[in-house]
Formats: structure tokens, sequence, C-alpha cells
DNA sequence: GGTGCTAATATTGGTACCAATTTGTGTGCC
DNA sequence: GGCACACAAATTGGTACCAATATTAGCACC
């Protein structure tokens, strides 16, 4: 029925071949999902996602079927697919998981930065500073995924590195950007100068602590 | 073309219905892969897969493209689905992840154990030293398993668990296999034993010790 | 005798159609 | 006026068919 309501942001379709074209389905839903225009407990509805992302029902299907396999949208036989809810219990756990794996990955990337990675980290958390400055929301988000993305090239652990990237995925930014206040912000900006000065460092104790720190301020204080 | 050598072991199969039934057949083609039976490297054929499981065509697609999600299976386009196969770098990389998810998986279990779990977890231990002195090769693997799963199930974080038990499936036993050497399983009941002592103990250290030691006399010695 | 090419076959990938189940609506009844 | 029941519409799920592509066998040619 209200087809509309259901799929609020518009997505543009382009052509593509093979499987390939159901995973890139299922990356921009994933995206819209994340980035909160598809809200959390929202339903899917097939007809919705095939004429909004234009594609064909099977496309549609693989996708929401990847999707489940990541664990961001849920299936009720006969019902469909809806978002995956995060009661807050499964979002502290959630926060937990992330807090290990990225305290693994720092322990393993605190000596792998050289001066190209370093001048590429400056540069990336000098955009986030500009994009708090003097940018939309979506800009500053934008910014601080790009500048972690990559610090976390620096693992040498791809298969560790994946694995974040699939954890950090699972909870959409819509959540965060409840608590952004300036406070969050500033000491995001500090966080970042601090993780490129442990990293020149190569200070093993000192990236980790800022990297979990870093965490902890976006959820709950007890939640750790 | 040469079906049956695709496809060594025989399963039976059963009606079910709804997307569970796709799902199981994930499942039971996961289980030939952990096992052996389903080689690293070999292709698997639609036509051989719906016949040997006993299902339809469409869910072995989804089957396939749910192993796929799980990085069990690969695609090649127009070509088909093969078993994943493990280089040694890869093989070490899983392992290293393994390692620092089980041993925070054991920093959050080292006090999770009352007194039915130890009872539980001692008689799990009986069984696998058992099948050591008089049972089958496979018996043990199944043993030992069933010991680590109901270590696993100790842990307070499911995301975690459910992680571990992922990146578990990920490692096929075949390759383990290969070493099981007198030395390593006798040193395996010591570890056990030792994993039941430090819960009972609740010594948090020494679990983390035995469970990270228990895993890299797996691998290669160098590797972890 | 070996090699490159062509046709036949087998397998994968996609689409379209149809059945099964659920949801919303309208009506009759209490 | 509220509630239960039955009907209609919509959505999901499965199956079957057809096209596209790769593999293999056979054949001519060098």
């Amino acid at each position: 029925m209200e087809s509309d309501q259901a799929l609020p942001a518009g997505c543009a379709g382009d052509a593509m071949s093979g499987p390939t074209r159901s995973h890139s389905v299922a990356e921009r839903i994933a995206q819209d999902i994340q980035a909160g225009a598809l809200p959390p407990g929202a339903w899917l509805k097939q007809i919705d996602l095939e004429r909004r992302y234009g594609c064909s029902r099977g496309d549609v299907r693989r996708a929401l079927d990847e999707l489940v396999a990541k664990r961001l949208v849920q299936h009720v036989p006969n019902r469909g697919h809806h978002v995956f809810e995060l009661d807050p219990q499964r979002l502290a756990q959630l926060g937990q998981l992330r807090a290990i794996l990225e305290a693994a990955a720092a322990d393993l990337s605190y000596d792998k930065a050289d001066a190209a990675a370093l001048q590429r980290l400056e540069a990336l958390a000098a955009r986030f500073e500009a994009a708090v400055r003097d940018g939309t929301l979506l800009e500053q988000h934008a910014a601080n995924i790009a500048f972690h993305m990559a610090l976390l090239e620096l693992c040498p652990n791809p298969e560790l590195a994946a694995m974040i990237r699939e954890t950090r995925n699972r909870v959409p930014s819509a959540l965060l950007s409840q608590w952004p206040t300036r406070g969050w912000i500033e000491q995001s900006i500090r966080d970042h100068a601090d993780m490129i000065a442990a990293l020149r460092a190569c200070d093993r104790d000192a990236l980790r602590r800022v990297v979990v720190g870093h965490m902890r301020e976006g959820r709950r204080p007890g939640a750790g």
C-alpha cells in the first residue's frame, strides 16, 4: 500500500551483470540502513526495493538474503524482511565486541604507519576538523568514517579488518547522531590527533587506550 | 559429468518449509565442508547438490549465496561456486583472529561457571578423554567440539560467541586432522583440565593463557 | 603427430508466472 | 456503538522455463 512512505530516500539504478548486481543492491540497502534512511524495524517490501533501486525481483531477494546473513535485516517467514532492531542490551554487546576487535587491531597496527600513511591520516583528520567547523552533519559523519577506514587499512590482518568493518556496519549511525554533542565532537578531534601521535611514536598502549576510549564516548557510559 | 566424484559423502533429504529449507541445506553443506567431505577448491555443481541434499534448485542457489556471505565458498561468475581455499597466510590470519576472539571470550567467561556448568564441562572433558582412548577420530573430533561449544556457552556476550562460532567454521577440520599426533591429543586433554581448573578458581589470566596456548598447538608454531 | 578451430553439450543465471499466506476492509450481528 | 466474521487485495515464496556462457569433444589443418 503506502510504498512511498516505506522508502523515503531515493536511489538511482544502473545496469550491471551477474550476481554483482544483487551484491551492489545489498550494499546500497546497507548504506541506507546505516545512514538511517531505513530506520530500525522498518519493513522492506520487495516491490518498493525493486522500484527504488531499479533492479529485478530476484536481485532484491538475493540482496535481502545477503543482508540477513550479515545480520542487518531480519526475516519473518511469509511476512517479509525488516531492518534489524537492536535493544540496548544487544547494542551494548555489539559495542563490547567492537571494542575487543578495535583494540586488537590497534595492537597490530601501532607500528605499521609509515610517513605516507601518517600524512594521509593527518589530512583526513584535518578534513574531519574542517567538516566540524563548517560542514553538514552528513559531511562530518563521512569524514569521520573516512578517517577510521584509513586507520583500519594499517591493520596487517585483513580478516580482522573485514570483521571490524562488518561489525561497524551493524550499528546504524542514526543512533549515534542522537548524542553528537559539541563536547563529543571536540573530544573526537583530540582523539584523532592522539591516535596519529601514538602511531608516530609507535606507542602501542597509548593507541589502544585512545581507540577504546574513543569508542566508549559514543556509547552509554556504563555499558563498555 | 562426474557428479559422483564431486560429492563423495551422501546425505539424506527431508522435507521442510519456507526459507528454513535453504538454510538447513547451507548448514549441511557447511558441515560437509568442515568435515572435509567437500575438500577446499572443490567445485559445487548445483545439480549435484540438488540431488545429494534432496532439495530444489532455488534452495541450492540460496544456500550457496548464504555460504558465500559466510566466506565458506567462493563464487566465480558464470563458472559456479567452489569451496574456499585458504593459503597458509590466510590460515594464519584466521588463526590470529580466532586467538583474539577466544581470548576475549575467556576474559569474559572466567567467573561465569557455576557448579552445574563445571560438572557439564567435566563430563564433556571425560568424554573426550574416553574417545581418545577407544574411539574413532571422528568421535574424538566431535567430543572436542562439544567441549569447546559448552565452554563458549559461558560467554555472556552472545554476539562474540556467534562470531567465534562463525570463525571456527571457516577452518576445515580436515586441515587439523593432519597433525593430530599423540602428543597434541595428550596436551589437549591436559589443556581441557586446566581450563576447568581455571574456571573453578576464577583465574582469568590462567584461563586466557590456556585457551590461547591450546590454539597455538593446533596451528604452526610461529604463526600465532 | 601436434595444434588451433568449430560445433555440441552441460551448467549457470535470469525472468516470468503461479500458488500460498497474510493483511486490510467492509458488512452483519450483538 | 463495538466486535466478530468473511471477503478481497496485496505481498511473499516457490517453481519452471529460457537465454547466456563456459567446457569438452571432434575435426581440419599445419
